[in-house]
This record gives C-alpha cells, structure tokens and sequence, in this order.
RNA sequence: GGCCCGUUGGUCAAGCGGUUAAGACGUUAGCCUCUCACGCUGAAAACAUGGGUUCGAUUCCCGUACGGGUCACCA
C-alpha cells in the first residue's frame, strides 16, 4: 500500500474529441493520486498552434465532470502554480531554456528548415548533425543581435547510457548516442512538449508522470533535462496501448476505423458514462485478491495501484463493453433509466403507444440505448417476413408454420371477441386455449408472438407485445400473418 | 532499418518455482420462467518457440519468431 500522497496529471492536448485511451490514461492518473490522497492536476497543452480545435479544452473539461474525475488544480479552477494552459506559460519556458543554455545543457541553433530537410533527404535515419552545437560565442551573439530566426535545442551527452526506473516496465536504458539533439523552444517561441512538460511537472510539484507507453523511449531525454536543472526526477508510469481489432484480425492501436473511439460518441451511442469508465478501468489494470469486475468509481480509488498495471497492449473489446453496459442499465433507477429510455422511444414510437410500459419491458434486455430504434421499429411498421418457415419454427415448443398457422386460425376469433386486452387476462385467454386442445402454451405464445412482431426477437413476451400493440393492430397483423403462411 | 518494450483460451485477465493454470466477455449445451429476454448450471477453448538454470519451470536467464512503440520546430 502506498501512503505517501501521490500528486499526478492530466495534460492533453486541445487538438479535438477525447480519445477513450486518453480518457483511461486520464482515469489511472487521477486514480493513482486518489488512491493515496493526492492531488490531481489538469494541464491543457497547446503549445502546437497549429493543431488547436476551438472548443477542444470544453470537451476535455467536460468529459472528467461527466466521468467524475475531479481535480484540486488546473484550467478554470486555478490553483497555487498556475496558470494550467501552456500558452499562458510561454515567458517560463524561455526564461528555463535560456538557463538551460547558460548551464551548458542546451545551445542555440540557427539552421533553417530547409536545412534539415536536405539532411533528411540525404539519410532518412540520420537526424540532426549537430550543425550548431559549438558555434562560437560571438557568432551566436552575432547571429542573436541580426535577429535569425533560431531554436533552442537540448545538448545530449555523446556518450554514456541513461536509465531510469518506470513504476510498470520496470529498469529502460538508453545509449545516449540514440539520442537527438531535440528541440526545446521552437522558432515561434512556444516551448515542444518534451521541454515544456518537464518544467512544468517540476514546478507544479507532480509526483508520478502517467502516460502512454508511446513516451518509454524518450523519457531518458527529460530525464536528462532534469538532472540538467538538477531537479529531482519524477516517478514514471508508463501505461500499455490500447489496441483495436480490424475486420481482418489485424490488432494497432485504437482508432476511428475500429468503431467509436471518443468519449462523446460512446455516449452518444448510447453507453453509460459510468460503464465506459468501469470498463476502460480495467483495460490494462486488475486488483487484486479478487474477482468483481463492476466497480464504481469510489470503490476503485479504494483499491487502484501500480501493482495491478499490465504491461502489454490491451485490445478494446466492444463486446465486453456492451455486457458493461447492460449491467449498468439494469442497475440504474427506474427515474434516471426512464429519463434516457422514453425520449429515445418517443422518438421512434410517437405518442400512440405505451412508451412507459415499453420502457419497462426493456429495461433487464436492452445492452445499450443505441439499439432501442432497432429493437423496437416493428412496433410501428410491420416488418417484411424473410423466412416464415424457420421463424415459426421452434423445437423447445415444437412448433412448425402450419402448427401456427392452426393456431392463429383458433386464437383470432377468440381475440377478436375478449373485451378485456391486459396482459393477465390475454395470457390466460391463450393459456386456456392451450390448455384446452392439450398443447404447451409455449406453442401457443410462440405463434402469436412471432405473427405480432414479424420478427425472432422481441423486446418481451407475445401477450405484453400485444398490450403494448392495441387489439385493433393485434387483429390486423394476426390476419396478416395467417394469409402469409 | 536502429533502439526500446511486450507475448497465458477469440478478447480482457489471475498467477509471481511444485496449481485439476482462476474469473469475466463472447461462443455453445441445457435448466428455469406464463411466451421473448433476464437469471441459473455445465461445455469447448490458453502458458509463442528453442536452449539453459533447477529435483522441478507458465513463472528465472539467453536466443528466435511474432506483435507493438519510437526515431518531428506533434504531442
């Protein structure tokens, strides 16, 4: 058990939608500083002008109060070590870039990006040649004083190996003559993400780095601009990938061609906030000394560790998604589950039928909101019939299209005739009827159910479908039914 | 291609030198029920591979294969 209070971060970067990954990465970040009573920073990066999405920062904000990620510091809110937008931060990084210089650790460099292209072009794995690491001091200040353009670049030992201990993976060291001389302050003057996260982090007191695994082999370099400043170093966690599955099999990381991949269209199709962080929760990570898999929130800041990450890529499974789903409807009141169910079938059924009572006929079967238009068109449209024979056929009732059609023959004028169209006494009805000539009534409600919905299957049994259809619509499709077979 | 990381059923995963190798989703057989679902009980299904170390390897070490990541004035 961890007990000292773990300070972690948020930093996304306000270039769209919120990536379910970045939401996880969000998730095991904010639970890791819960877990211990710490505190939970959110940084908005967007040192890149370019990629900036208007209203990108109101998704992001919006998509940790709906999942309920709360946090002690960042936009908006404010706190001791703000502001939390990079942009607003632009002095602070050049004041530590120039320092960076003096120490020794950083130098300017004047080529221009033509130039680099040419090397590029000359040998594609080559990178930067190092062109302006030892210019002189009165070329430099020459160059300074005519106003060329330059950037700011990190001076990486030529030599050595630099390691570092990640909470998951563990022991990752570097030759540093992998290394690039990269990039901290760019032309425009803003800072790159690997200058102005490091000095952030430190000057906001983060603890713990969580991130994607994607940052494991770069990570030696803020480790170097660290002790270059001789800052303490962070710990870090590095998180696996989430993966997709294509048609074809094949597994890469999660993207749009793998389905809905953002925060907001999972919604909007219908998952429960609260499904989607339960299930993502556990993508990558598993408590232990136990086997429930629904957790909420709070009961996962209870139990949420390192110990628990994984550290392979893990393949995002709609299906399993879809099961978290249904369990989470299921669970929820009756008011809350109502206020989502009915609007959606108002829209497909219109005012002419029970949409209270379809709701309720709904709510143990549905998986996800975004089928409810599926589930229940055939209400208000009769279905085309594609395979009668085998849709009348059952062999737990024993049932065949002309035993239906027998039937049906027998129940319609009884329908017809009843005054009473409530579910007890219509099951009843039926119930007698089949007791009457000796068969199941499973038979029986076998026949009507399917000459009532036109389909396998249904949001309900045969009588409640026909409380929810009227007598009226009953009677027509039974004699649809009956002249089809 | 160089470097870094990973590899338990179709998927998520437990395991941390000796186990009948859990559990969940999905698939499937059946049961229950007043009909569809829900629910319940079963079934099939896995330690990538070759060497070591060890009395004994899924577990530790090395190689191989496969997968992923990374090599930007993007984050």
């Amino acid at each position: 058990m961890e007990n000292t209070p773990i300070c972690s971060r948020f930093a996304p970067s306000p270039t769209g939608y919120m990536h379910i990954g970045n939401l996880r990465t969000a998730l095991y970040a904010y639970l890791l500083s819960r877990s211990t009573g710490g505190k939970f920073i959110v940084r908005i990066e967007d040192t890149d002008r370019e990629r900036l999405v208007e209203g990108a920062v109101d998704v992001i904000l919006g998509t940790l109060k709906v999942t309920g990620l709360d946090y002690d510091e960042g936009p908006v809110v404010g706190g001791p070590n703000g502001p939390y937008t990079q942009s607003e931060r632009k002095p602070i990084y050049r004041e530590y870039a120039e320092k960076l210089v003096s120490l020794g650790h950083a130098y300017y460099c004047f080529c221009t990006p033509e130039r680099l292209a040419e090397l590029h072009e000359e040998n594609e794995n080559g990178g930067y040649d190092r062109h302006c690491r030892n210019l002189p001091a009165d070329v430099v200040k020459a160059n300074l004083e005519a106003g060329i353009p330059y950037v700011i670049r990190q001076k990486i030992p030529l030599e050595g190996t630099t390691s570092y201990t990640d909470e998951v993976f563990g022991e990752i060291s570097m030759e540093n003559k992998e290394m690039q001389d990269q990039i901290l302050l760019k032309a425009d003057g803003y800072p790159t993400y690997n200058f102005a996260h490091v000095v952030d982090d430190y000057l906001m007191g983060v603890t713990h780095v969580v991130r994607g695994s994607e940052y494991l082999t770069s990570t030696p370099k803020y480790v170097l601009l660290y002790d270059a400043f001789g800052w303490e170093r962070p710990h870090y966690c590095h998180l696996p990938l989430l993966m997709g599955k294509d048609a074809d099999g094949k597994i890469s990381k999660l993207s749009k061609r793998h389905g809905a991949v953002s925060f907001q269209d999972l919604v909007k199709n219908g998952y429960l906030p609260e499904a989607i962080v339960n299930y993502i929760a556990l993508l990558g990570w598993c408590p232990k000394n136990t086997n429930q898999e629904i957790f909420s929130l709070e009961e996962l800041k209870g139990l949420f560790g390192i110990e628990g990450i994984n550290k392979s890529p893990a393949v995002f499974d709609y299906e399993k998604l879809r099961w978290f789903n249904s369990e989470y409807i299921k669970a929820l009141p009756d008011d809350r589950y109502n206020a989502l169910a009915v609007p959606a079938l108002k829209k497909v059924c219109g005012d002419n039928v029970d949409v209270y009572k379809l709701a309720e006929l709904l709510h143990s079967r549905l998986a996800c909101f975004g089928d409810i238009p599926e589930t229940v068109r055939f209400i208000n449209e009769r279905l085309p019939m594609e395979d009668p024979a085998s849709l009348y056929a059952n062999k737990k009732n024993k049932t065949t299209a002309e035993s239906c059609k027998a039937v049906l023959n027998d129940v319609l004028p009884m329908l017809e005739l009843t005054e009473a169209w409530d579910n007890d006494s219509l099951f009843e009805l039926l119930k007698g009827y089949a007791e009457g000539i000796g068969i199941k009534a499973g038979a029986v409600m076998w026949a009507v159910r399917i000459a009532v919905a036109r389909q396998a299957v249904t949001p309900g049994g045969a009588t409640e479908l026909m409380t929810v259809l009227g007598k009226n619509e009953t009677v027509q499709r039974i004699k649809l039914a009956i002249s089809e077979l």
